[in-house]
DNA sequence: ATCCAGTTGAAAAGGATTTTCAACTACAGA
DNA sequence: TCTGTAGTTGAAAATCCTTTTCAACTGGAT
C-alpha cells in the first residue's frame, strides 16, 4: 500500500470523502519539507490547481490535522503553521534567517515534567519546545554583512 | 526608588515620553498575575480610564516589551499574549482549564542546546518551553463531570 | 441510476492588529 | 515661564488571516 493509499484510507475511516482537491493537497504537502502556512500551500497549489480555493485549503488542513495526517505546529506571526507528518512527540529547531525547520526527536524532558507535576499538582498532558537560532548558511550570510 | 519610578526611568532612558496613558497601563499591568492579551488589558483599563484607546494599549505594550518592562509570551489562539515582568529566561506551565500561568525558572536545557548546536551547526540564541495540563482545581472540576 | 450527506468556491463576515492622520502634549532649551 | 518640536494620542480606515454562509455540486453507498 502506497503512503497516499494509507492516507486515503485513514481519511475514509473518519467518514470523509476522497475528493480531487484533497488528493492534490495531500500530494502537495508531501513535497514540502519545512513548515508552511495555509496561504503558502495555496500559492504552491495554484500553479497546477488554480481551481482549488484558499478556503478549501484551510478546511482541508484542519481536517487533515484532526485525522493525524498533518501536524499543526502553532503560529508564525499571525499565521497558522503546519508541517508534513503526523502529530507526534517531536520539537523544532528553527532558523530565524530562512525559516528552515529541523525536527528534534528527543528532548529528555520527562524527568522535569514528572517533577513539575509533583511539585505543582498539575496533570501535564503535553509540552512544546522550540529552539531558535541561525543555521550555518544564515550565519555565513549575516557575517558577510548582508543582513 | 519605587518600582514605578524605575520603570519610568527605564522608559525615559529609551527616549520615550512619560504620558498619563503609559502610567495607567504600567499600573494596571502590575495588578495582573496571569498572562493577558492587549484586549483584556484594555477592558480592565476602561473602568478607570475609558479615554485610553485600544490602539494605545497595543502600541504601549509593544513599546514596553521592547524596553524590557513586559514579556511577550507568544500567541493564544489569534491573540498576542503578554505577561508582567521582564523578558528573561523562564518558561511556563499553563492550565488548559483556567489559563493560569506558573513560571518555571529552571529547565536544564543547556546541555541539549549545546548538543544540538554541535550536531546541526546552528547558533542557537533562545528557546521556548511550555507545558500544558490541568491545575488541581480544574482536575477536580472535570472529574465532577462539569466539563 | 438515484439520492443525500458531505464538499466546494465565492463572497461576506469576523476578529486581531497595524497604519494613517490631524490634534495634542511632554519636556528640552531659551 | 514660554516656546518649539518630536513624540504621542484616539478614531477611523486599512490590512491580514481565518471562519461562516450559502447555493451548487459530487462521492460513493444503495
Amino acid at each position: 500500500m502506497t503512503p497516499l493509499e494509507m492516507k486515503r484510507r485513514k481519511l475514509r475511516g473518519g467518514g470523509n470523502k476522497i475528493t480531487p482537491q484533497r488528493i492534490a493537497i495531500l500530494k502537495a504537502i508531501d513535497g514540502i519539507h519545512s513548515q508552511f502556512t495555509p496561504q503558502e500551500l495555496h500559492r504552491k497549489l495554484s500553479a497546477e490547481h488554480p481551481e482549488i480555493g484558499l478556503v478549501t485549503v484551510y478546511r482541508t488542513l484542519k481536517l487533515l490535522a484532526k485525522s493525524g495526517l498533518v501536524c499543526l505546529m502553532g503560529n508564525i506571526g499571525r499565521s497558522q503553521s503546519y508541517a508534513r507528518g503526523p502529530q507526534q512527540h517531536h520539537h523544532h529547531l528553527i532558523c530565524a534567517g530562512c525559516d528552515m525547520v529541523v525536527d528534534i526527536p528527543t528532548c529528555g524532558l520527562d524527568e522535569l515534567e514528572k517533577r513539575l507535576a509533583h511539585e505543582t499538582g498539575f496533570t501535564i498532558s503535553r509540552h512544546h519546545l522550540e529552539f531558535t537560532g541561525l543555521c550555518r548558511n544564515c550565519q555565513a550570510v549575516s557575517a558577510g554583512g548582508l543582513v
